[in-house]
DNA sequence: CAGTTCGCCTGGGGGC
DNA sequence: TGCCCCCAGGCGAACT
């Protein structure tokens, strides 16, 4: 699934190939993307309009348009494809690709910017141009970005003590930091020696600065290696990352042991999700 | 208000 | 091999 280093890579790679390409003609096949709109309203809206700026924010990508602004989730399995042309669209696996592009948007120079999500769960919003796009309805929940150089461990520690979840749901939590996805959390708190399962409320100023120096290690370490691509995500021009080839917990079987002391690997459930840490290294508080 | 559960989706994996 | 069932997971809505 897509965390801030996927989803910035995807933005980086956007804004190389789609900077100031113009949008002839958009489709949406799949009524539920266009999230806020309907989808007649959706395309007509984005006819005509160039692509202007590429932004993130936690796991959302901002597209700014001539007079509008374009937001997109990617969710679990979301990719953006851009095929030459629509002969190539049509040259694709009716089962295996075709039937899971869900919005073509065809450019001036003839190439297709495809969106395809096997399950669905993406979405895409779309509102006349904001003077701050981030305080678009949208992203009313989302809070500071993790990699926000803004964000202090003192905000962290403010944050946490109202609550009395496993810290792993903090960070899981996009209103109280975002961008960090099930992946990420697990090896965070591998690196800070925090358990997942420690209540948030629990941690002091010593424990959050080790939480954040850890996410911006990690985060820009991934964002440097293409992020991670394992299971159910991958880019959609078939290139991967490498940050799978460094995770230390997330996903580890028996066999691995932590490398810190050489210990097994624990597989647990913290509030509905799988979760790896090292029980040795990782000490309750 | 904080926390928990549910529903959305589909392919893939486990069980037999 | 084939079939069925269940699970993964981010997020908003609904609920406690």
């Amino acid at each position: 699934m897509p965390e801030a280093p996927e989803v910035q890579n995807v933005i980086t790679y956007l804004a190389d190939q789609l900077q100031d390409a113009k949008i002839v003609d958009a489709r949406i096949l799949h009524p539920k993307l266009a999230a806020n709109l309907p989808v007649d309203a959706f395309c007509t809206m984005l006819k005509n309009q160039h692509f202007r700026k590429f932004e993130r924010l936690g796991k959302y990508l901002h597209f700014q348009l001539d007079d509008l602004d374009l937001i997109a989730h990617l969710r679990m399995e979301g990719k953006f494809l851009i095929l030459d042309s629509m002969a190539d669209v049509d040259a694709l696996d009716p089962v295996k690709d075709r039937k899971h592009i869900h919005a073509l948007f065809t450019l001036e120079d003839g190439r297709v910017l495809c969106y395809k999500d096997t399950r669905k769960f993406g979405r895409m919003y779309l509102y006349p141009k904001a003077a701050n796009w981030q305080a678009l309805p949208v992203l009313a929940n989302v809070g500071k970005d993790a990699l926000d150089p803004s964000l202090t461990a003192q905000e962290l520690l403010e944050k946490g003590k109202k609550r009395k979840i496993p810290v792993k749901t903090f960070l899981l939590d996009q209103k109280a930091i975002a961008g960090i996805g099930n992946i990420y959390a697990d090896e965070i708190l591998f690196h800070a020696g925090i358990s997942p399962a420690t209540p948030a409320c629990h941690l002091d100023l010593e424990d959050w600065t080790r939480i954040l120096d850890a996410t911006r290690a990690l985060l820009n370490r991934a964002i440097e290696l293409g992020g991670t691509t394992i299971r159910s995500f991958s880019y959609g021009d078939g290139h991967a990352g490498s940050f799978q080839n460094e995770l230390a917990v997330h996903g580890k079987d028996k066999e691995d042991l932590c490398k810190n002391c050489q210990g097994k690997i624990v597989q647990t459930r913290i509030n509905g999700r799988s979760t790896w840490y090292c029980p040795n290294c990782q000490q309750e508080k």
